[in-house]
RNA sequence: GCCGAAGUGGUGGAAUGGCAUACACGAUGGUCUCAAAAACCAUUAAGCGCAAGCUUGUGUGGGUUCGACUCCCACCUUCGGCACCA
């Protein structure tokens, strides 16, 4: 990098930055509501420091801002910070600093970094979650759905984290492992605290629907991951025993092949079908070894089918057939009802299961294809067919079956129809120190007792040795566990756990429009005036997590009518990973991208420009410094532009006649103000934006280029004045510094940002000559200047008698002609 | 295995039925300079040709169409999510 800069960056960036701080450009007073904008970013966990990948976040964010700005709206762009959470707690524990301290520290180096990439916020607004005045109001939320049934407390085997040493939540666990640091996540049987969004699937999954405006593979995610299946409950009798046995099924449609009932180990029956049995005690054995190891390998892959018969049976009771109750390791007690109806002959596990213990195999579905036979079957026919060994369904399609015997089941009372999910409630607790302790008091005479709002916050205690011990280190702390019961007012114990950060995050956009208000979490009134939040920018990452719990938080507000909207986000647009050397970038792989010295090389507006440049913004890019020096070189001729004209030489006069030249820059200005408009308004098409600004450059240079050489006259044009200025108002959302620096050097007073987007004129679009591709038998053969108005008869003529035409067409027969106005012709011969 | 996204020059990418490779990076040659940097100009998909030009070309194979990167069918590869979910 040499010293001789293309334009004083160093000098401009720092005094606009200043500048919109000072004319509080980017600061909202939400009573005022019309027009209102809010675009929000997903607030960030405040680690040492951010590289570019990062920075594409704020940069996409902050380009929105300024430019619904420009098209006038009141934009509201608050900021904050996702406070709470482990690695602070874990570096404290390292022999570093104080959670607390080490987090405020990160959020004032991350605050300087924003304001070097010119990314401005309405700072008035600022939301940090670890600290009191906004805890208070997440365990106001947790009380909230304490009191109606939906915080609640169960032991239950829960996901462990070995290296965390605390417990996940099954959305932080990924590919069996923490969704933090990658260990592989055990089992624990633990008294917990749940949230039940199990309660609010249905909507969750229906309400997918309203959310137009959100990237569908972030819909499939979430519909995937609450996986809902309709189907049957069959109810079995158990014989020799007056317990029922309950399985979930799908496919009801192939009751008549179920040759064998399977359980999961950890059944409630299955101890009690063995009694009686002379081999019970080498069964259960066997029974607890599973449960021991399918605890452990579930998660894992191709783990071997096993299975015990338990030595009872139940009876079908569609034709009063016996069917073995085996016990098996592929059966999970989570879902459904940990018992299953086993089809092998259509069940590709059950196939599998009934081939290695010799069970028989019934075709009920033929394959209208091929038709099945049990004995010779390689694998089980999954698909859709003509029913046969059926009864009364003989011939009937499967399909139509499925509806027909769950009907029939229920006439009967053999079962019910209804509904599963793959959604779990989601466990909250955690065993670290760093988060929001959870409201509640344990008293020996009233039992479990939320704590009275008019006590909150609870406050985190902050001198606390972090052991960690696998126990939440607030057990330690003898003044925060002992307490006094709000009822009784007799001795009691608080609670020592800390809620999951997630519960901080799923509301935090609700408090930015009254951080400040102290009785009350946000103001209803306003809330409802500015949510849901028009555009939400954030990570894929976070497309079940974060935006699943944030959901289910809202819906449940909207349901205890604290706001009036049940969902959060109505556009959601999640960008890809800046990848550098292929790879992520991160500190272990050393393949870091920090913006301080591109900053300080090029400046800011050019590693905004370079970041926004790279390729379309929901993808992920590789980053090259190469790429971003020619962002640098880019700028470096629009200030010249600007610079060299003289920038006032630009404000000509106005004159009555343009020339030919003039007229192909005005064409261009206008087509480049509509292409960059539509890229902005249609999706966040930043790439082909800038790329056709920087036509617009280029087509300037050589007007002006040509004019010097004494072709004509552009100089003091207003079409050029049009063009320049143009170019400068569509760039200022991308590269705000120098934009303003330009604008006012063009002698504006007032700031870019409150000039209004320009226009474009439709007329001024419309060439009057055009060059028009002939095409014989679909291949380009020449281009023919003609006339835009020319009529289909004349332009068949001259088209006809073009003499490169002629030379295809000659001792042809011409068999049509094709037409597409303004665009080709096609000649099929 | 299931669901989803993607596959275009040396590179990032553009074009969603009508001129494939816009815009940029890189490369090569040139102008300016004592020199360098910067800037500017030219060339840059492949093959054939002195040239005009011709042929081929958007993962592979088919299809629809006057015309396909774009639509349909089958397949291959890569990435992401889910995964014994009954």
């Amino acid at each position: 990098m040499n010293d001789e800069k293309l334009y004083q960056f160093n000098e401009i960036e720092p005094k606009w930055q200043k500048f919109w701080r000072d004319k509080r450009l980017f600061n909202v007073d939400t009573r005022n509501y019309k027009d209102k904008y809010y675009c929000l970013m997903m607030f960030p966990y405040p680690s040492a420091a951010l590289h570019v990948g990062h920075g594409r976040n704020y940069i996409i964010g902050d380009v929105v801002a300024r430019y619904k700005m420009m098209r006038g709206f009141n934009v509201l762009s608050p900021m904050g910070f996702d406070a709470f959470g482990l690695p602070a707690e874990n570096a404290a524990i390292k022999g570093g600093m104080h959670p607390k301290t080490s987090t405020l520290n990160n959020i004032s180096t991350m605050k300087r970094q924003l304001n070097q990439w010119g990314v401005e916020y309405d700072w008035d607004r600022e939301v940090i979650s670890c600290l009191p005045d906004y805890y208070k109001w997440t365990q106001w939320i947790f009380l909230k759905l304490y009191e109606k049934g939906l915080a609640y407390k169960k032991k239950a085997f829960v996901n462990w984290c070995p290296s965390c040493k605390t417990v996940l939540a099954n959305e932080q666990v990924v590919n069996g492992g923490c969704e933090r640091c990658g260990t592989e996540v055990t089992q624990k049987d633990l008294e917990q605290w749940f949230f039940r969004i199990t309660h609010y699937a249905e909507r969750l999954l229906k309400d997918l629907n309203k959310l137009s405006e959100w990237p569908e593979r972030v819909k499939t995610m979430q519909a995937n991951w609450i996986g809902k299946s309709e189907g049957v409950e069959i109810d079995f009798e158990i014989e020799g025993m007056k317990e029922r046995l309950k399985c979930f099924t799908t496919r009801i449609d192939t009751i008549y092949g179920a040759t064998f009932i399977a359980l999961a180990p950890e059944h409630v029956l299955a101890d009690k079908l063995m009694e009686g049995n002379k081999d019970k005690g080498r069964l259960l054995e066997i029974i607890k070894k599973m449960r021991d190891e399918s605890r452990v390998s579930r998660s894992q892959e191709d783990v071997e089918k096993e299975g015990i018969f338990t030595g009872r049976f139940v009876i079908n009771p569609v034709n009063g057939k016996k069917i073995p109750i085996w016990i098996a390791n592929y059966i999970l007690m989570e879902y459904g009802t940990g018992a299953i109806m086993a089809v092998p002959a259509h069940d590709t596990r059950d196939f599998e299961f009934a081939k290695k213990y010799d069970l028989p195999i019934e075709v009920v579905i033929d394959n209208p294809d091929s038709p099945l036979k049990a004995g010779t079957m390689k694998e089980a026919y999954v698909g859709e067919g003509v029913m046969v060994n059926s009864a009364q369904f003989n011939g009937m399609d499967s399909k139509e079956s499925v509806v027909k015997i769950a009907e029939f089941f229920e006439e009967k009372k053999f079962g019910k129809r209804c509904v599963q999910y793959k959604l779990r409630d989601w466990l909250i607790s955690r065993q670290r120190y760093w988060g929001a302790p959870i409201p509640i008091i344990y008293c020996p005479k009233c039992g479990i007792v939320g704590v009275p709002e008019k006590d909150l916050p609870v406050l985190l205690p902050d001198n606390v040795e972090f052991r960690p011990t696998g126990e939440s280190p607030l057990k330690y702390a003898k003044d925060f566990v002992n307490t006094k019961c709000p009822e009784c007012k007799g001795a009691a114990t608080r609670e020592i756990e800390t809620m999951d950060t997630f519960v901080d995050s799923s509301w935090y956009f609700l408090r930015y429009i009254t951080p400040k208000l102290n009785d009350r979490p946000f103001d209803t009134d306003l809330v409802n005036k500015w949510l849901p939040v028009d555009q939400y920018i954030g990570g894929i990452e976070h497309a079940i997590l974060h935006l699943l719990y944030s959901r289910f938080i809202t819906k449940f507000l909207h349901d205890i009518e604290v706001i009036g909207f049940d969902e959060p986000f109505r556009n959601l647009f999640t960008q890809g990973m800046i990848i550098k050397d292929g790879a992520k970038m991160s500190k272990s792989k050393g393949n870091v991208v920090s913006p301080d010295g591109l900053i300080k090389d090029y400046g800011a507006d050019t590693v905004r420009l370079y970041t926004l440049f790279i390729g379309p913004p929901e993808k992920d890019a590789e980053w090259s410094d190469r790429g971003a020096e020619g962002a640098y070189r880019f700028l470096g001729r629009v200030w010249r532009l600007v610079e060299k004209g003289q920038a006032a030489k630009f404000m000509g006069q106005e004159k009555t006649n343009i020339s030919k030249e003039e007229e192909g820059l005005r064409r261009k200005t206008h087509q480049t103000i509509k292409k960059v408009t539509e890229d902005l308004d249609g999706g966040f098409h930043f790439n082909t934006a800038i790329s056709s600004i920087m036509e617009l450059v280029n087509e300037v240079y050589d007007v002006i280029g040509s004019s010097s050489r004494g072709h004509g006259s552009a100089d003091n044009s207003p079409v050029l004045t049009e063009a320049v200025e143009s170019i400068v108002i569509l760039l200022s959302p991308f590269v705000p510094h120098i934009a303003e620096e330009m604008w006012q050097r063009m002698g504006k007073q007032n700031s870019i940002f409150k000039c209004p987007w320009p226009s474009y004129e439709k007329s001024f679009l419309l060439e009057k000559v055009i060059i028009l591709p002939v095409q014989v038998n679909g291949k380009l053969r020449t281009r023919i200047e003609i006339d835009a108005g020319i009529k289909e008869d004349e332009l068949k003529k001259i088209v006809l008698s073009d003499p490169k035409v002629l030379a295809w067409t000659k001792d042809k027969n011409i068999k049509d002609f094709i037409i597409v106005p303004k665009k080709l012709v096609n000649i099929v011969i």
